[in-house]
DNA sequence: CTGAAAGCGCTTACAG
DNA sequence: CTGAAAGCGCTTACAG
């Protein structure tokens, strides 16, 4: 079946190429009534659907932006795309999905293939290395927005969650029920990204606005294959945390796993507080209490701040938007 | 900046612009080796990186795809799309993906889009109506995979857990466990989605199959947010249901919501199984019997599926593969 | 071994 | 109010 292209749509209706483009593009504004019946007759009787590539290469524009995460799997990712996406919707752009996985190669060449197929702009979840490769997309005037974390010693817009007020969120409810000895789990530390970096520091800003001194045996941190065998570490020194702040969701589920496994009563045994507010926390036994990160409004502010870079506004100054973190106070601490 | 083209390459080398393009293409056979490095030296000097639309445009193969899905914050459906990136990450094909929210104005809209922008083919959950639009798909030969639901009267190539297999294995271990009193939580039925569907229908054959009897009241289908008072009139029923097949994680959620707040025990009081393993079943308290659904195995055949479409392979015959689910035997029943 | 020319399917000044 | 022509940035026979 043989595509059917604008010159045929003119063919058949008896007038220019041309003036089927205007008509596309809605440009009616000198158009005769009856051209303009001729060619909607035209494209309905050929079932003509015209090429955006074509219109594309012309326009400079796709339509299209790209969206790199770390991995779709994480629920934030998931929630911040899908916020992403929608708004995306709205203008009739579409977005394309990439998972970097944490890998600086991996994350190069997605941005390449990217711009290769010149996407409009990208957010992207940084893995925190490439660091040439941002700062030459910012002098380019590239539009892109990071998501989650910063790159180091790149100025681009930002939308993050304010990590430190997270950590004092959940530092203070445990003061506040009456606990000292807090630890703290969180993934690889070697992998210094954003997140995780500012948690780390908080929690030791927040425990020393209390008072409490930070002992680096209540801090725990490595892969997630391993995680179970840090917590029991910690969980079996002679002076064990009588608290934990789960530093993510993957790492609450190693750490649920651990006390279901050895019987660890929570809150009896052991209080809880996660960063991310799982989709199970309100009918798990105890009920879980979380920090919950408002990602659907952190994806729709990057896609406006995107949308505003490819339109064009002068970029007059970057900015690191904070999103609030907030409470949700259940039975486990 | 100006983008910088192919022109401006062959210029600096001081080739053709065919010459030029035959390197791209790593045509080398008749190539001077002196030549080939001019052109090497010209596109680092001048940091050229090809322009893939006007490539596309030429060759008609944009390297991508699209995959529109009911709503990607389904962890099935997020799963699928990962193994699906995945797999075309590996042949450098990149994925549009779109929320269709079981919407066919929404879905139309999406699949004309994808078209006009020359995706080389389309993954799809279908929302099982705009059947003509899939019929045209298909009559076009144009690549095409539906995924975990079918279109009535449209024989294209499918991939679907065995969903009569699912439900068996639910309702036998039930059986085993010595429940007869079996109930079913569902999404709404009004909207007769294959899984919905199958499920529903091999519930029915499984009771039957072990000579119980089919009770309606043991029936709850619709919309989420009332879920739980569907649930409660099953459970307050006067000779209430013993055990409760949920068909899917969000109609699981609600479920465990309703035990949790009527402290109803389980499996002493209720046993249940639900559809998807979800990520809290190993620590849920008690642990939680499900069917796992192979999502990453489906996504990949979906993509190898299309891939041999898009590659021209004579479509023979059309399948419809079935994925076999797993019992995860835990402490819920 | 390399280049000139046509063409992919659109859009966009510009002329009339 | 409408059309001829050039051009977007590539690729691809074809000629030499």
């Amino acid at each position: 079946m043989k595509k059917i292209t604008i010159a045929d749509v003119a063919t058949y209706a008896n007038v220019s190429k041309s003036t089927v483009s205007q008509y596309l593009n809605k440009r009616y504004d000198y158009m005769g009534a009856d051209t303009k019946k001729r060619i909607e007759a035209a494209i309905k009787a050929l079932g003509y659907s015209p090429n955006i590539i074509a219109r594309s290469l012309k326009q400079k524009s796709t339509k299209t932006i790209g969206v790199i995460v770390a991995n779709i799997l994480h629920v934030f990712s998931t929630q911040v795309i899908r916020a992403i996406e929608d708004y995306c919707n709205a203008s009739n752009f579409h977005v394309i999905v990439c998972n970097a996985d944490d890998d600086p190669m991996k994350e190069k060449r997605y941005i390449e293939m990217l711009r290769a197929k010149q996407v409009d702009g990208i957010i992207a979840f940084p893995t925190g290395e490439n660091i040439d490769l941002y700062q030459g997309l910012l002098e380019e005037n590239y539009p892109f927005i990071l998501m989650d974390r910063l790159v180091p010693g790149v100025a681009m817009d930002a939308v993050l969650l304010d990590n430190e007020k997270a950590v004092h969120l959940a530092i203070e409810q445990f003061i506040k029920a009456g606990y000292k000895k807090i630890g703290m789990i969180s993934p690889p530390m070697e992998q210094p990204v954003t997140p995780r970096r500012e948690r780390m520091e908080a929690y030791k800003t927040a425990l020393k606005k209390y008072g409490i001194e930070f002992r680096p045996a209540y801090l725990a941190s490595g892969e997630i294959t391993d995680m179970h065998i840090r917590i029991k570490e910690m969980l079996t020194l002679a002076d064990p945390p009588e608290a934990i702040l789960a530093l993510n969701d993957r790492v609450l589920f190693e750490l649920l796993q651990y006390t279901k496994d050895h019987q660890v009563q929570i809150p009896a045994d052991l209080a809880i507080i996660g960063i991310d507010d799982v989709s199970f926390a309100s009918f798990y036994s105890p009920t879980l209490t979380t920090i919950a990160q408002p990602a659907f409004d952190m994806g729709k502010k990057a896609a406006q701040l995107l949308f505003n870079q490819i339109q064009g506004d002068s970029r007059s100054e970057t900015n690191v938007y904070r999103f609030a973190p907030q409470l949700m106070e259940r039975e486990s601490c």
